[in-house]
RNA sequence: GGGGCUAUCGCCAAGCGGUAAGGCACAGCACUUUGACUGCUGUAUGCGCUGGUUCGAAUCCAGCUAGCCCUGCCA
């Protein structure tokens, strides 16, 4: 972000700069307008953090407005889980949060204001029969049979409509353009419905409802805003946007520019599949650290920096791209390496027995928290005769460029001694129950003998007596149907690789580990406490990522 | 005879008439108390296709092709 300068405006930030040179605006005031019908994802992320980027580059403004105009999608407990996600995003709306709903008193005048032009002209055609006229991609349409009703006759029935005097759907406001524009949302849309349901907002005072092609420049006018961005998909609206803008009279125009959304490769993304994931009770919400929305992005520990990180390099265009979900896993390294502490965890325990250690003896070792960050400190590790290490770390039968543990192998236990594999146990079936080594009391780690001697591996541990028992998840993305996750039927199916249960050990202090801490564990990638479990006292991790490609053996 | 938008390396993406930036991913080497990190190196004689203009074209022109969006009283 910091870099900005240094780098290639996209494509917004040049028109902006255009406008501002051209004198066309003096400022910038963006917002961010999300409809109040379900929970935010990353694409959303992308939105806020373009239009919170946008204003705070320039010196501008940033709104953040639920566009409620439709109460029959709408519920008000999305209001505050969205507000949660844009504060957690540092989107900086400051006390600029609106309701496209308290506007509606301007925008009924302003629908007066197109009637009285002739601008605009209630129409009693069914919902069906507006489709039959409307024409197709092909042909034109043909005029409302009320397109030319005199004006105190709209103004009468408009008022009527607004009074309740008609049931749902039998009147509509329409504007009067263009029944053969090429362009279908020219041809008189509808600006006005009747619904007679209570709005979260503005109870039962109103049973019309305006559209979002009439509100919304409306909104944006009304607040001041400058630059409107929104997706792709409303290219197509801009003329009508324009068009609402300039009947409406507006005094200082805003300007509506698109970008191209943001998709994720084999990964589900789409608002409605997140929904049916959760409404089938697939996963445990729509914070499951196995989805992308915003909360579960969250939850599995990714940070807002992260997230930032992720949009800027991702680019602003306007042609149809899909990220790849390394990207924003480099992201996410990128920000915490340097900010978290490297610590030792054990994800799949064996046991290892040091032979030539004295029974019953202990030590404190001193171990750097993060050799890249003095910052973070240093530890005492206790050590002592029987350890916990990684089962993928000893290999009877060592495969070629493997060079851990294997008898007759010497490796290092990070922050601690050279030891040297000498055997291990098994039980009937013949599963490795133990591995047994010696150590070398001249390699403690800090002496010379690294200089002198060197280990091709370095493994970590944790001390068998002194450690926490820790629940650790490995999430996997939930990814899409050309992964698998649909069957023949279309349904939804839960990956069975999405998640994998550890019953590890970790280091003992963190035992403690507040909710949202985050970890780098050695070779096993970066974790974060989550926050909505706690069993029993145990710790619990979710991974965040793992660590870029390592050598990989399978047991 | 519908309209709009897009097309540069596996994924993003600069470039805006002067001879193909960068990031991710990938590969190799070096280094290493994480096979990580870090450092270095490598990767489009080519910019959807075909013509044209020009001393010179990814950039301008013409014609194609492909993909996405639009026929809600959703946003």
């Amino acid at each position: 972000m910091e870099n900005r300068e240094n780098t290639q405006r996209n494509f917004i930030e040049r028109e902006i700069d255009k406008d501002l040179r051209e004198g066309r605006y003096k400022e910038v005031h963006t917002r961010f307008p999300p409809e109040p019908n379900g929970y935010l994802h990353i694409g959303h992320a992308k939105s806020i953090i373009l239009n919170s980027g946008i204003a705070k580059q320039y010196g501008g403004l940033f709104n953040l407005r639920f566009d409620d105009t439709n109460p029959t999608k709408e519920k008000y407990e999305f209001v505050e889980s969205i507000k949660e996600d844009v504060k957690w995003l540092e989107a900086d709306y400051g006390d600029r949060l609106f309701f496209a709903s308290s506007y509606f008193d301007k925008m009924y005048e302003y629908a007066l204001l197109l009637i009285k032009k002739g601008s605009a002209y209630v129409s009693e055609l069914s919902a069906d029969e507006i489709r039959e006229y409307r024409g197709t991609l092909t042909e034109p349409g043909r005029d409302d049979p009320m397109r030319n009703r005199s004006i105190e006759e709209n103004l009468r029935l408009f008022e009527a409509m607004k009074n309740g005097e008609f049931e749902d759907g039998k009147y509509v406001l329409r504007g009067k353009i263009d029944m053969s524009s090429p362009n279908i949302n020219m041809r008189d849309p509808v600006l006005y419905r009747i619904a007679h349901i209570p709005h979260h907002n503005t109870g039962d005072k109103w049973c019309i409802y305006p559209m979002y092609d009439f509100a919304h420049p409306l909104e944006d006018a009304i607040e001041g805003i400058t630059h409107s961005l929104c997706t792709l998909e409303f290219e197509d609206h801009r003329p009508l946007y324009d068009w609402v803008i300039r009947e409406c009279e507006i005094e200082y125009p805003p300007r509506q520019i698109e970008f191209a959304k943001l998709y994720l490769n084999n990964v589900v993304t789409g608002k409605r599949y997140i929904k049916k994931l959760v409404e089938d009770g697939i996963v445990d919400g729509w914070d499951d650290p196995r989805l992308v929305s915003i909360a579960g992005l969250r939850r599995r520990g990714y940070t807002p920096s992260s997230l930032r990180m992720f949009v800027e390099l991702s680019g602003i265009s306007k042609s149809q791209a899909t990220s790849e979900m390394g990207l924003l896993e480099y992201c996410i390294r990128e920000d915490l390496k340097p900010k978290v502490k490297r610590l030792m965890a054990v994800l799949h325990p064996l046991k290892l027995i040091i032979d030539n250690y004295p029974e019953g003896q202990t030590e404190e070792l001193k171990a750097v928290n993060n050799p890249d960050n003095e910052e973070l400190g240093e530890r005492t590790v206790t050590f002592s005769r029987e350890l916990w290490i990684e089962r993928e770390d000893f290999m009877e039968e060592p495969v070629k460029k493997y060079f851990r543990l294997f008898p007759g192998n010497e490796v290092r236990l990070m922050n601690a001694y050279f030891v040297k594999c000498t055997g291990c146990d098994k039980d009937e079936n013949g599963v490795v129950t133990a591995v047994h080594c010696t150590y070398d009391p001249l390699t403690k780690q800090g002496t010379d003998m690294e200089i002198t001697r060197k280990v091709k591996g370095t493994i970590h541990w944790v001390n068998a007596l002194d450690c926490a028992g820790a629940k650790i998840r490995l999430y996997e993305n939930i990814v899409d149907e050309e992964k698998g996750v649909y069957d023949e039927e279309g349904n939804i199916n839960l990956n069975p690789s999405s998640l994998e249960i550890c019953s590890g050990y970790v280091e003992k202090e963190l035992a403690g580990a507040e909710a949202y801490d985050s970890f780098q564990f050695v070779r096993n990638g970066f974790f974060c406490t989550d926050p909505k479990d706690s069993e029993s006292g145990k710790p619990v991790f979710n991974r965040i990522v793992s660590l870029k490609s390592s050598f990989k053996v399978t047991v």
